[in-house]
DNA sequence: CTTGGTAATAACGTATACATTATTCCGGTT
DNA sequence: AACCGGAATAATGTATACGTTATTACCAAG
């Protein structure tokens, strides 16, 4: 017997008060394990190769194994950790030739983001943030504050794909800039000062308000190109 | 106290009896219950839309909830069922204009693919399964049998990823590949013979041979673009 | 007949329990 | 001295238990 127990009409309209998330989208036990693992990643705090137990996860974490399970689950899908059979949780290192790997998938993305962005036609208003953290960039690297320069650089980064205008694409865009995002920090100080970076992020705004869609992408295929290239070369 | 349990050296030397994968990987309960739930949706034996309960699923499968849990996650970061908060998973269904993103994240990724393996000059040896798919898709096509058809396509589209070098590319567009797989089975037999599509497939094979890489880029491009175009406007 | 409030129900999120199995540690053997 | 076998240990994978809370049903009021 199949024994289906109970088949629900599955009601389609979930129509309630109004919004999608009321006021309090309440994140559960699991939401704060993958953030808090997730940024001790991203911080370094755990670096690349270190082997944390679930036990010790959930008793740093003050939960117990369950919603730290599952939130390895989702770092691993990004990338972030792999699963070891019986040690764990480990966090997985990037060796110079996954960065190429990476860095394409970035490449591909982020430029396709450029030019779809450009055949939109986006106004300067609504371009503006783009411009902001742009020009936050070069006053950044004015002052020689390095920190700062990376912070607009990636808000830059991440507008771009915010505004393109394909949810999906900036996701997974989003989640494999995540993954370089400790190489770049290894290297920032390691690598002449990001003067180029500011001119290439000059003339994709011009390309993109101009229209210029093929040229945006081309300009920011070549810019992440040139990134990859610098970054591998210094690991 | 922090009380850190245990500190273990955490062992970077795992080398044991030799190979990765002595024998038998041995999936687990969520490994079947992953691959099981998958396969139900990519075969439309369960629905766009359709909602089941995390119970339901477990005595479906013959298993506790938990590890039906850990595989619905796993099924929700790959974007084919959504988790609700008090109703199970829902099958995932795409909406036109998600059609359209998804399809533009696909048609980046292959494109980048067929350049990348141009790029590489494979061998003819090398590109012998590709080239076999390719004339598969053209004998099913004389032989008017559709599903074939449609199977060697999804080869020749496999072993273009599996061929570029770039695993993680590979990996997120075949992600992305089985997102669109109910549309293309739905939509097989409402669109006109796919003639276009087995000449696209031996130009692309010509200019990965003769190492255009840009040409190989713009053939596929272009390939997954008209592919997007129709399914969207059948859709 | 519609609507608002309240109680019952159901499903989940999380904790805990437990059997399984890889790993480690030891002692005996060649 | 090195090596093999086996018991002890440890960590996982999975099942089960349980409190919380959204959803549903029901009933009374308008």
């Amino acid at each position: 017997m199949t024994a289906r127990t109970r088949s629900k009409p599955a009601k389609p309209d979930a129509a309630k008060s109004g919004g999608k998330k009321p006021g309090a989208p309440r994140d559960s036990l699991v939401d704060r394990a993958y953030r808090e693992i997730k940024s001790r990643i991203m911080g370094n705090l755990y670096p690349p190769n270190l082997q944390v137990l679930e036990q010790d996860l959930a008793l740093q974490l003050g939960m117990s194994r369950t919603p730290v399970r599952e939130a390895l689950i989702r770092l691993e899908k990004e990338g972030l950790v792999e699963i070891l059979p019986r040690r764990g949780m480990r966090v997985v290192p990037i060796a110079p030739e996954d960065m190429r790997d990476i860095y394409e998938v970035l490449t591909s993305l982020e430029a396709r983001a450029a030019e779809r962005l450009a055949e939109r036609r986006p106004s300067e208003a609504e371009l503006a943030p783009m411009i902001a953290a742009a020009e936050q960039m070069e006053a950044s690297l004015d002052r020689g504050d390095l920190d700062a320069w990376a912070q607009a650089d990636e808000d830059f980064h991440r507008l771009l794909l915010e505004l393109c205008g394909n949810r999906r694409l900036a996701a997974m865009a989003m989640t494999v800039f995540d993954l370089v995002h400790r190489a770049r920090m290894v290297t920032l100080r390691m690598r002449p000062l990001p003067k180029q970076s500011s001119r290439d992020h000059r003339a994709l705004i011009e390309a993109i308000l101009a229209g210029e869609s093929r040229q945006a992408y081309e300009l920011h295929y070549q810019h992440r190109h040139r990134a990859m290239l610098l970054l591998t070369e210094i690991l």
